[in-house]
DNA sequence: TGCGATAAGAGACAGTGTGTTCAGTTTTGA
DNA sequence: TCAAAACTGAACACACTGTCTCTTATCGCA
Protein backbone atom coordinates (compact mmCIF):
# COMPACT_ATOMS: atom_id res chain seq x y z
CA UNK A 1 0.00 0.00 0.00
CA UNK A 2 1.05 3.38 -0.73
CA UNK A 3 1.99 5.73 2.81
CA UNK A 4 -0.31 8.38 2.38
CA UNK A 5 2.75 9.99 4.50
CA UNK A 6 5.30 9.56 1.50
CA UNK A 7 2.47 11.07 -0.70
CA UNK A 8 1.90 13.82 1.12
CA UNK A 9 5.43 14.73 1.68
CA UNK A 10 6.75 14.29 -1.74
CA UNK A 11 3.93 16.38 -2.78
CA UNK A 12 4.57 18.99 -0.19
CA UNK A 13 8.01 19.39 -1.85
CA UNK A 14 7.13 19.71 -5.43
CA UNK A 15 4.67 22.28 -4.62
CA UNK A 16 7.24 24.33 -2.70
CA UNK A 17 9.86 23.67 -4.93
CA UNK A 18 7.30 25.60 -7.56
CA UNK A 19 6.22 27.87 -5.44
CA UNK A 20 9.85 29.29 -5.07
CA UNK A 21 10.86 29.22 -8.26
CA UNK A 22 8.72 30.81 -8.78
CA UNK A 23 9.19 33.22 -5.80
CA UNK A 24 13.43 33.36 -6.47
CA UNK A 25 14.29 31.40 -9.35
CA UNK A 26 15.59 28.18 -9.45
CA UNK A 27 19.12 28.61 -8.77
CA UNK A 28 18.64 30.27 -5.79
CA UNK A 29 16.32 27.95 -4.25
CA UNK A 30 18.61 25.90 -1.50
CA UNK A 31 17.11 22.76 0.27
CA UNK A 32 16.44 24.24 3.28
CA UNK A 33 14.48 26.56 1.68
CA UNK A 34 12.20 24.02 0.22
CA UNK A 35 11.80 22.21 3.60
CA UNK A 36 11.00 25.79 5.07
CA UNK A 37 8.39 26.31 2.45
CA UNK A 38 7.00 22.96 2.40
CA UNK A 39 7.19 22.03 6.51
CA UNK A 40 9.41 19.20 6.25
CA UNK A 41 12.36 18.15 7.84
CA UNK A 42 15.52 18.53 6.12
CA UNK A 43 16.85 14.70 6.59
CA UNK A 44 13.28 14.30 5.32
CA UNK A 45 13.76 15.72 2.13
CA UNK A 46 17.00 13.23 1.77
CA UNK A 47 14.87 10.14 2.99
CA UNK A 48 12.70 11.08 -0.51
CA UNK A 49 15.22 12.51 -2.99
CA UNK A 50 19.08 12.23 -3.71
CA UNK A 51 19.29 16.00 -4.38
CA UNK A 52 17.52 19.31 -5.37
CA UNK A 53 18.45 18.50 -8.95
CA UNK A 54 16.47 14.85 -8.30
CA UNK A 55 13.46 16.40 -7.11
CA UNK A 56 13.08 19.22 -10.08
CA UNK A 57 13.03 16.03 -12.13
CA UNK A 58 10.50 14.23 -10.59
CA UNK A 59 8.61 17.30 -10.70
CA UNK A 60 9.12 17.51 -14.59
CA UNK A 61 7.99 14.36 -14.61
CA UNK A 62 4.81 15.24 -13.19
CA UNK A 63 4.54 18.38 -15.44
CA UNK A 64 5.29 15.93 -18.66
CA UNK A 65 2.31 13.79 -17.63
CA UNK A 66 -0.23 17.27 -17.11
CA UNK A 67 0.95 18.14 -20.08
CA UNK A 68 0.33 15.02 -22.33
CA UNK A 69 -2.82 14.77 -20.44
CA UNK A 70 -4.67 17.86 -21.18
CA UNK A 71 -2.83 18.36 -24.80
CA UNK A 72 -6.08 17.45 -27.01
CA UNK A 73 -4.24 16.77 -29.77
CA UNK A 74 -0.61 14.77 -28.42
CA UNK A 75 -1.28 11.86 -30.67
CA UNK A 76 -3.66 13.63 -33.16
CA UNK A 77 -3.14 13.09 -36.71
CA UNK A 78 -1.22 15.65 -39.54
CA UNK A 79 0.64 18.68 -37.38
CA UNK A 80 -1.96 19.32 -35.89
CA UNK A 81 -0.81 19.92 -32.82
CA UNK A 82 1.03 23.25 -33.00
CA UNK A 83 -2.27 25.95 -32.03
CA UNK A 84 -2.86 23.71 -29.20
CA UNK A 85 0.12 23.73 -27.96
CA UNK A 86 0.00 27.82 -28.15
CA UNK A 87 -2.89 28.36 -26.49
CA UNK A 88 -1.46 25.99 -23.40
CA UNK A 89 0.99 27.70 -23.43
CA UNK A 90 -0.43 30.50 -23.10
CA UNK A 91 -2.31 30.13 -20.05
CA UNK A 92 0.83 28.76 -18.03
CA UNK A 93 2.94 31.87 -19.62
CA UNK A 94 3.38 33.40 -15.80
CA UNK A 95 4.88 30.10 -15.59
CA UNK A 96 7.15 30.64 -18.18
CA UNK A 97 8.68 34.15 -17.48
CA UNK A 98 9.58 32.84 -13.67
CA UNK A 99 11.47 30.02 -14.84
CA UNK A 100 13.17 32.27 -17.73
CA UNK A 101 14.90 34.03 -14.32
CA UNK A 102 17.71 31.90 -14.26
CA UNK A 103 18.64 29.82 -17.30
CA UNK A 104 15.79 27.75 -15.74
CA UNK A 105 13.36 27.61 -19.07
CA UNK A 106 15.62 25.20 -20.53
CA UNK A 107 14.38 22.47 -18.15
CA UNK A 108 10.96 22.94 -18.41
CA UNK A 109 11.59 23.50 -22.02
CA UNK A 110 13.28 20.18 -22.49
CA UNK A 111 10.14 18.59 -21.48
CA UNK A 112 7.46 20.82 -23.79
CA UNK A 113 10.34 19.64 -26.29
CA UNK A 114 9.94 16.00 -25.93
CA UNK A 115 6.33 15.96 -25.98
CA UNK A 116 6.37 18.16 -29.13
CA UNK A 117 8.72 16.15 -30.75
CA UNK A 118 6.13 12.90 -30.49
CA UNK A 119 3.86 15.14 -32.07
CA UNK A 120 5.74 16.29 -35.25
CA UNK A 121 6.92 12.66 -35.04
CA UNK A 122 3.23 11.57 -34.81
CA UNK A 123 2.27 14.02 -37.43
CA UNK A 124 4.76 12.89 -40.03
CA UNK A 125 3.65 9.75 -40.12
CA UNK A 126 0.21 10.39 -40.77
CA UNK A 127 1.22 12.96 -43.23
CA UNK A 128 3.62 10.82 -45.59
CA UNK A 129 1.33 10.16 -48.25
CA UNK A 130 0.23 13.40 -48.88
CA UNK A 131 3.79 15.14 -48.58
CA UNK A 132 6.35 16.20 -51.45
CA UNK A 133 9.08 13.19 -51.48
CA UNK A 134 12.41 14.13 -50.90
CA UNK A 135 15.45 12.27 -49.69
CA UNK A 136 15.21 14.33 -47.00
CA UNK A 137 15.16 11.64 -43.68
CA UNK A 138 12.74 11.88 -41.04
CA UNK A 139 14.90 12.81 -37.93
CA UNK A 140 16.13 16.02 -39.96
CA UNK A 141 12.47 17.26 -41.00
CA UNK A 142 11.56 16.53 -36.74
CA UNK A 143 14.76 18.15 -36.19
CA UNK A 144 13.80 21.18 -38.17
CA UNK A 145 10.11 21.58 -37.56
CA UNK A 146 10.48 21.50 -33.84
CA UNK A 147 13.31 23.65 -33.69
CA UNK A 148 11.46 25.92 -35.39
CA UNK A 149 8.09 25.11 -33.65
CA UNK A 150 10.38 25.81 -30.01
CA UNK A 151 12.15 29.19 -31.16
CA UNK A 152 8.68 30.88 -32.22
CA UNK A 153 7.00 29.51 -29.47
CA UNK A 154 9.82 30.84 -26.43
CA UNK A 155 10.19 34.34 -28.54
CA UNK A 156 5.94 34.51 -28.44
CA UNK A 157 5.73 33.72 -24.88
CA UNK A 158 8.66 36.66 -24.19
CA UNK A 159 6.96 39.06 -25.88
CA UNK A 160 3.84 38.51 -23.78
CA UNK A 161 1.96 36.37 -26.18
CA UNK A 162 1.25 39.54 -27.83
CA UNK A 163 -0.02 37.71 -31.12
CA UNK A 164 -3.32 35.51 -31.02
CA UNK A 165 -2.43 31.93 -30.96
CA UNK A 166 -4.60 31.85 -34.01
CA UNK A 167 -2.14 34.32 -35.82
CA UNK A 168 0.86 32.53 -34.55
CA UNK A 169 -0.39 29.12 -35.37
CA UNK A 170 -1.18 30.03 -39.10
CA UNK A 171 1.86 31.58 -39.71
CA UNK A 172 4.00 28.53 -38.29
CA UNK A 173 1.67 26.30 -40.37
CA UNK A 174 2.32 28.44 -43.39
CA UNK A 175 6.07 28.02 -43.01
CA UNK A 176 6.58 24.63 -43.00
CA UNK A 177 4.41 23.78 -45.31
CA UNK A 178 5.56 26.50 -47.99
CA UNK A 179 8.93 27.39 -46.08
CA UNK A 180 9.96 30.78 -44.50
CA UNK A 181 11.53 32.37 -47.61
CA UNK A 182 9.91 30.06 -49.89
CA UNK A 183 10.72 31.47 -53.44
CA UNK A 184 8.23 32.13 -55.86
CA UNK A 185 7.49 29.45 -57.73
CA UNK A 186 7.56 29.61 -61.72
CA UNK A 187 4.94 26.44 -63.45
CA UNK A 188 7.58 24.42 -64.29
CA UNK A 189 9.47 24.28 -61.06
CA UNK A 190 6.00 23.83 -59.31
CA UNK A 191 5.71 20.65 -61.95
CA UNK A 192 9.36 19.76 -60.79
CA UNK A 193 8.05 19.79 -57.08
CA UNK A 194 5.55 17.57 -57.87
CA UNK A 195 7.47 14.98 -60.07
CA UNK A 196 10.49 14.15 -57.54
CA UNK B 1 49.34 51.71 -20.43
CA UNK B 2 47.84 48.35 -19.96
CA UNK B 3 49.26 46.14 -17.51
CA UNK B 4 50.79 42.75 -18.86
CA UNK B 5 50.42 41.06 -15.59
CA UNK B 6 46.73 41.67 -15.74
CA UNK B 7 46.20 40.31 -19.26
CA UNK B 8 48.60 37.55 -18.60
CA UNK B 9 46.81 36.62 -15.35
CA UNK B 10 43.20 37.04 -17.05
CA UNK B 11 44.76 34.92 -20.16
CA UNK B 12 45.21 31.78 -17.97
CA UNK B 13 42.43 32.19 -16.21
CA UNK B 14 40.56 31.90 -19.62
CA UNK B 15 42.65 28.98 -20.78
CA UNK B 16 42.66 27.29 -17.33
CA UNK B 17 38.73 27.61 -17.20
CA UNK B 18 38.10 25.77 -20.98
CA UNK B 19 41.10 23.03 -20.60
CA UNK B 20 38.94 22.68 -17.51
CA UNK B 21 35.43 22.38 -19.26
CA UNK B 22 37.19 20.14 -21.59
CA UNK B 23 38.64 18.16 -18.90
CA UNK B 24 35.15 17.19 -16.37
CA UNK B 25 33.11 20.08 -17.05
CA UNK B 26 31.64 23.50 -15.93
CA UNK B 27 29.61 22.46 -12.92
CA UNK B 28 32.00 20.51 -11.57
CA UNK B 29 35.08 22.64 -12.21
CA UNK B 30 35.62 25.01 -8.74
CA UNK B 31 37.42 28.47 -8.53
CA UNK B 32 40.36 26.76 -6.78
CA UNK B 33 40.69 24.52 -9.59
CA UNK B 34 40.67 27.10 -12.25
CA UNK B 35 43.26 29.38 -10.05
CA UNK B 36 46.04 25.96 -9.92
CA UNK B 37 46.08 25.40 -14.07
CA UNK B 38 46.03 28.76 -14.38
CA UNK B 39 49.01 28.95 -11.41
CA UNK B 40 46.82 31.81 -10.01
CA UNK B 41 46.47 33.19 -6.43
CA UNK B 42 42.58 32.70 -5.70
CA UNK B 43 42.46 35.93 -4.28
CA UNK B 44 43.94 37.20 -7.76
CA UNK B 45 41.16 35.65 -8.77
CA UNK B 46 38.64 37.87 -7.31
CA UNK B 47 40.47 41.12 -8.49
CA UNK B 48 39.10 40.36 -11.70
CA UNK B 49 36.23 38.14 -12.22
CA UNK B 50 33.58 38.50 -9.19
CA UNK B 51 32.44 34.90 -9.68
CA UNK B 52 33.19 31.69 -11.91
CA UNK B 53 29.66 33.07 -14.00
CA UNK B 54 31.50 36.56 -14.47
CA UNK B 55 34.74 34.65 -16.11
CA UNK B 56 32.72 32.38 -17.93
CA UNK B 57 30.80 35.52 -19.63
CA UNK B 58 34.31 37.09 -20.50
CA UNK B 59 35.33 33.87 -22.04
CA UNK B 60 32.25 33.75 -24.25
CA UNK B 61 32.60 36.93 -25.37
CA UNK B 62 36.12 36.12 -26.54
CA UNK B 63 34.40 33.12 -28.15
CA UNK B 64 31.72 35.49 -29.81
CA UNK B 65 34.26 38.10 -31.40
CA UNK B 66 36.53 34.98 -32.45
CA UNK B 67 33.45 33.39 -33.96
CA UNK B 68 32.44 36.85 -35.76
CA UNK B 69 35.90 37.43 -37.08
CA UNK B 70 36.06 33.71 -38.76
CA UNK B 71 33.00 33.55 -39.85
CA UNK B 72 33.84 34.06 -44.02
CA UNK B 73 29.59 35.29 -44.49
CA UNK B 74 29.15 36.94 -41.15
CA UNK B 75 27.76 39.85 -43.34
CA UNK B 76 27.23 38.31 -46.25
CA UNK B 77 24.02 38.48 -49.07
CA UNK B 78 21.36 35.77 -48.49
CA UNK B 79 21.54 33.15 -46.69
CA UNK B 80 24.05 31.42 -47.34
CA UNK B 81 25.86 31.67 -43.77
CA UNK B 82 24.56 27.91 -42.72
CA UNK B 83 27.57 26.08 -45.06
CA UNK B 84 29.98 27.86 -43.22
CA UNK B 85 28.47 27.55 -40.02
CA UNK B 86 28.01 23.89 -40.48
CA UNK B 87 31.76 23.63 -41.28
CA UNK B 88 33.25 25.45 -38.33
CA UNK B 89 30.73 23.97 -35.69
CA UNK B 90 32.12 20.59 -37.25
CA UNK B 91 35.41 22.16 -36.16
CA UNK B 92 34.76 22.58 -32.53
CA UNK B 93 32.60 19.45 -32.07
CA UNK B 94 35.01 18.16 -29.04
CA UNK B 95 34.28 21.24 -27.23
CA UNK B 96 30.85 21.31 -28.33
CA UNK B 97 30.54 17.49 -26.81
CA UNK B 98 32.66 18.66 -23.50
CA UNK B 99 29.84 21.34 -22.86
CA UNK B 100 27.23 18.97 -22.87
CA UNK B 101 28.02 17.26 -20.34
CA UNK B 102 26.22 19.62 -17.96
CA UNK B 103 23.57 21.92 -19.34
CA UNK B 104 26.27 24.57 -20.59
CA UNK B 105 26.36 23.54 -23.84
CA UNK B 106 23.17 26.15 -23.99
CA UNK B 107 25.86 28.99 -23.01
CA UNK B 108 28.17 28.74 -25.55
CA UNK B 109 24.48 27.83 -28.27
CA UNK B 110 23.19 31.17 -27.28
CA UNK B 111 26.49 32.98 -28.00
CA UNK B 112 26.11 31.33 -31.70
CA UNK B 113 22.58 32.12 -31.84
CA UNK B 114 23.28 35.43 -31.53
CA UNK B 115 25.91 35.31 -34.65
CA UNK B 116 23.40 33.05 -36.60
CA UNK B 117 20.33 36.06 -35.52
CA UNK B 118 22.62 38.45 -37.27
CA UNK B 119 23.26 36.16 -40.08
CA UNK B 120 19.88 35.68 -40.75
CA UNK B 121 18.54 38.83 -40.58
CA UNK B 122 21.08 40.10 -43.27
CA UNK B 123 20.45 37.43 -45.53
CA UNK B 124 16.73 38.25 -45.24
CA UNK B 125 16.82 41.93 -45.90
CA UNK B 126 19.55 40.99 -48.67
CA UNK B 127 16.28 38.81 -49.83
CA UNK B 128 13.24 40.42 -49.50
CA UNK B 129 12.52 41.13 -53.83
CA UNK B 130 13.09 37.56 -54.45
CA UNK B 131 10.79 36.06 -51.55
CA UNK B 132 7.12 35.20 -51.90
CA UNK B 133 5.51 37.81 -50.46
CA UNK B 134 3.10 37.58 -47.24
CA UNK B 135 2.04 39.35 -44.23
CA UNK B 136 4.84 37.22 -42.04
CA UNK B 137 6.92 39.60 -40.41
CA UNK B 138 10.74 39.51 -40.44
CA UNK B 139 11.04 38.58 -36.75
CA UNK B 140 8.70 35.57 -36.74
CA UNK B 141 10.87 34.23 -39.87
CA UNK B 142 13.89 35.15 -38.11
CA UNK B 143 12.55 32.87 -35.20
CA UNK B 144 11.78 30.41 -37.47
CA UNK B 145 15.06 30.40 -39.62
CA UNK B 146 16.83 30.57 -36.37
CA UNK B 147 15.34 28.06 -33.84
CA UNK B 148 15.15 25.60 -37.21
CA UNK B 149 18.97 25.91 -37.70
CA UNK B 150 19.97 25.64 -34.12
CA UNK B 151 18.12 22.37 -33.60
CA UNK B 152 19.36 20.89 -36.61
CA UNK B 153 22.97 21.94 -35.74
CA UNK B 154 22.27 20.51 -32.43
CA UNK B 155 21.02 17.38 -33.55
CA UNK B 156 23.88 17.08 -36.04
CA UNK B 157 27.04 17.96 -33.86
CA UNK B 158 25.27 15.00 -30.79
CA UNK B 159 25.23 12.40 -33.82
CA UNK B 160 29.15 13.62 -34.16
CA UNK B 161 28.40 15.37 -37.29
CA UNK B 162 27.86 11.93 -39.17
CA UNK B 163 26.73 13.62 -42.78
CA UNK B 164 29.07 15.90 -44.24
CA UNK B 165 28.49 19.68 -44.08
CA UNK B 166 27.29 19.87 -47.33
CA UNK B 167 24.53 17.30 -47.39
CA UNK B 168 22.94 19.06 -44.46
CA UNK B 169 23.49 22.36 -45.74
CA UNK B 170 21.45 21.19 -48.27
CA UNK B 171 18.64 19.69 -46.91
CA UNK B 172 18.21 22.84 -44.48
CA UNK B 173 18.09 25.22 -47.43
CA UNK B 174 15.58 22.66 -48.87
CA UNK B 175 13.32 23.27 -46.02
CA UNK B 176 13.93 26.77 -45.61
CA UNK B 177 12.73 27.20 -49.25
CA UNK B 178 10.04 24.85 -49.82
CA UNK B 179 9.09 24.07 -46.60
CA UNK B 180 9.89 20.62 -44.57
CA UNK B 181 6.18 19.53 -45.18
CA UNK B 182 5.63 20.83 -48.67
CA UNK B 183 2.51 19.75 -49.81
CA UNK B 184 1.94 18.62 -53.34
CA UNK B 185 1.12 21.56 -54.87
CA UNK B 186 -2.18 22.30 -56.77
CA UNK B 187 -2.06 24.85 -60.18
CA UNK B 188 -4.96 26.69 -58.04
CA UNK B 189 -3.21 26.78 -55.02
CA UNK B 190 0.18 27.66 -56.72
CA UNK B 191 -1.69 30.41 -58.03
CA UNK B 192 -3.36 31.66 -54.44
CA UNK B 193 0.35 31.81 -53.00
CA UNK B 194 1.83 34.01 -55.91
CA UNK B 195 -0.77 36.27 -55.77
CA UNK B 196 -1.35 37.08 -51.98
C1' DT C 1 -8.29 -1.22 18.67
C1' DG C 2 -3.58 -2.22 19.20
C1' DC C 3 0.90 -3.53 17.32
C1' DG C 4 4.99 -3.61 14.54
C1' DA C 5 6.83 -1.07 10.86
C1' DT C 6 8.02 2.98 8.86
C1' DA C 7 8.17 7.90 8.09
C1' DA C 8 8.87 12.45 9.99
C1' DG C 9 11.26 15.73 12.98
C1' DA C 10 15.19 18.00 15.26
C1' DG C 11 19.69 18.75 15.68
C1' DA C 12 24.60 17.86 15.34
C1' DC C 13 28.37 16.77 12.23
C1' DA C 14 32.08 16.98 8.77
C1' DG C 15 33.01 18.42 4.24
C1' DT C 16 33.30 21.58 0.45
C1' DG C 17 33.17 25.74 -1.88
C1' DT C 18 32.64 30.77 -1.71
C1' DG C 19 34.02 35.44 -1.25
C1' DT C 20 36.74 38.80 1.65
C1' DT C 21 40.63 40.68 3.94
C1' DC C 22 45.35 41.63 4.84
C1' DA C 23 50.32 41.77 5.26
C1' DG C 24 54.21 40.90 2.54
C1' DT C 25 56.46 40.26 -2.11
C1' DT C 26 57.17 40.93 -6.99
C1' DT C 27 56.54 43.23 -11.26
C1' DT C 28 55.42 47.09 -13.94
C1' DG C 29 55.30 51.62 -16.31
C1' DA C 30 57.24 56.02 -16.36
C1' DT D 1 65.14 54.20 -9.80
C1' DC D 2 60.73 54.42 -7.44
C1' DA D 3 56.00 54.73 -6.52
C1' DA D 4 52.03 52.35 -7.95
C1' DA D 5 50.06 48.25 -9.16
C1' DA D 6 49.26 43.58 -9.15
C1' DC D 7 50.21 39.10 -7.19
C1' DT D 8 50.66 35.68 -3.32
C1' DG D 9 49.38 32.86 0.49
C1' DA D 10 46.95 32.27 4.39
C1' DA D 11 43.26 32.96 7.43
C1' DC D 12 38.48 33.95 8.14
C1' DA D 13 33.37 33.86 8.30
C1' DC D 14 29.75 32.11 5.91
C1' DA D 15 26.36 29.21 3.40
C1' DC D 16 24.92 24.97 1.72
C1' DT D 17 25.28 20.10 1.34
C1' DG D 18 24.70 15.39 2.63
C1' DT D 19 24.86 12.02 6.52
C1' DC D 20 23.77 10.31 10.93
C1' DT D 21 21.28 9.41 15.23
C1' DC D 22 17.71 9.58 18.37
C1' DT D 23 12.97 10.47 19.48
C1' DT D 24 8.22 11.03 18.26
C1' DA D 25 4.18 10.59 15.26
C1' DT D 26 1.63 8.17 11.94
C1' DC D 27 0.55 4.42 9.10
C1' DG D 28 -1.18 -0.25 7.35
C1' DC D 29 -2.95 -4.20 8.82
C1' DA D 30 -4.67 -7.89 11.61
Amino acid sequence: MIDRRVAKTKAALEKALLSLILKKGYVATTVEDICNEANVGRSTFYGHFISKDDLKRSGLMHLRKMLVASEPHAGGQNLDFSFAMFEHAKQHIDLFHALSKDGGAHLALGVIRDIVVDAVKAGLKANNGAISPSEIPQVVKVEFIVGAFMSLLVWWLKGGAALSPQRIDQMFRQMISIGPIAVKLSFEQNLKFELD
